[in-house]
DNA sequence: CGAAAGCTTGACAGCGTTCAATACGGGTGG
DNA sequence: CCACCCGTATTGAACGCTGTCAAGCTTTCG
């Protein structure tokens, strides 16, 4: 699991994307400057590609070129829907969302899901989602008292399904979310 | 000015971008579907582009597939400076930072800065910004009250300079928006 | 001129931040 | 093996900001 973010004063950050298996984390320069940093939360073995002889590559072979788009428009899709989490949900509704879209996630690579390992500390999630350490326990406290979720240790959670919250698209998940 | 945004329940919307002359809309698909809603804030012409022609232009002209991810990292990384806004700072520092990107951006263009025009509504600005309409009135109404901003009308805005406080990288403005 | 839509302002409740104290867990050294 | 210590996580209390509801106000358009 990798971390990629952004910098700000005082070793503040916002972490803008979460990488799993298979995510590819290059790509984000300009001017030969990289956009973002980039960070291990957990172990991580990572692949290096020779830049200038990638792009020789993608002259000869189309699909390389469609490769790397495909990455860069999924990387966006993917904080396109993260800004929405942050602004448009509370505190409990944000961490509820990012645990169904990580059980998505892994389920997707085939890593465990039950329980699924948050590898991440309270203070990297509060980068992510946008909120500080406290607001992040009490926001787990929360969704364990509503009997949503089980901490079986602080990186050992389990996810309990309610009736229709399934996993699902985003704008109906947003509706849903509202909690009534 | 056009608006790509995430349609939620209830009619709400999340705006996750801004789209300026000269910038491009499309591109942002995967599987033949899009990804996000567009819609024109001002009157705007724009230029279609068959997309299998694209296609095979790219193959031939690799300058084609260069241009199109420089687009796409653009968006991404006005994508991420935005979640850092959205995620890290108080209603009213939103607004004075999102004043201060549309200032740059329109002088990027050669557009007129001083009134700076602010074709879109309180309530497009508080879909931009992750924040109710009333919220975006007082916070204009704040720096309004701190000769950070002068309100020619609605929609025509001037900024005054503090010193100090000009257009500079996300990460120290995020540092001196801190506004102490 | 009247109506409708958008903008601003006020009051109040609720949520999240802040500051502070306490509990937990892993590791080290006695 | 236990005591201690450190970093991390949780919990508590008070305050401030923002969402909400409600009422005026301005502008636009018919």
């Amino acid at each position: 699991m990798l971390a990629r973010s952004i910098a700000l004063s005082k070793g503040r950050r916002q972490i803008v994307d979460i990488l799993l298996p298979g995510d590819t984390c290059g790509f984000f320069q300009s001017g030969g400057g990289h956009l973002f940093d980039c960070e291990a939360i957990t172990e991580a073995t990572t692949c290096a590609i020779d830049a200038s002889h990638l792009r020789k590559l993608r002259i000869g072979c189309p699909d390389v070129g469609k490769a790397i788009d495909e990455e860069l428009v999924c990387a966006a899709k993917r904080m396109a829907e993260h800004l929405v989490t942050v602004g448009k949900l509370s505190a409990t509704e944000r961490l509820l969302h990012f645990l169904h879209w990580l059980e998505a996630a892994y389920s997707e690579r085939g890593l465990p899901t039950h329980p699924i390992a948050l590898p991440m500390s309270r203070s990297d999630i509060g980068d992510y989602l946008g909120m500080q350490v406290e607001t992040v326990s009490r926001a787990f406290a929360s969704l364990k008292k509503r009997d949503l979720v089980g901490l079986l240790s602080a990186e050992q959670v389990v996810l309990r399904r309610r009736p229709g919250s399934g996993p699902r698209r985003l704008g109906e998940a947003l509706g849903a979310s509202e909690m009534a």
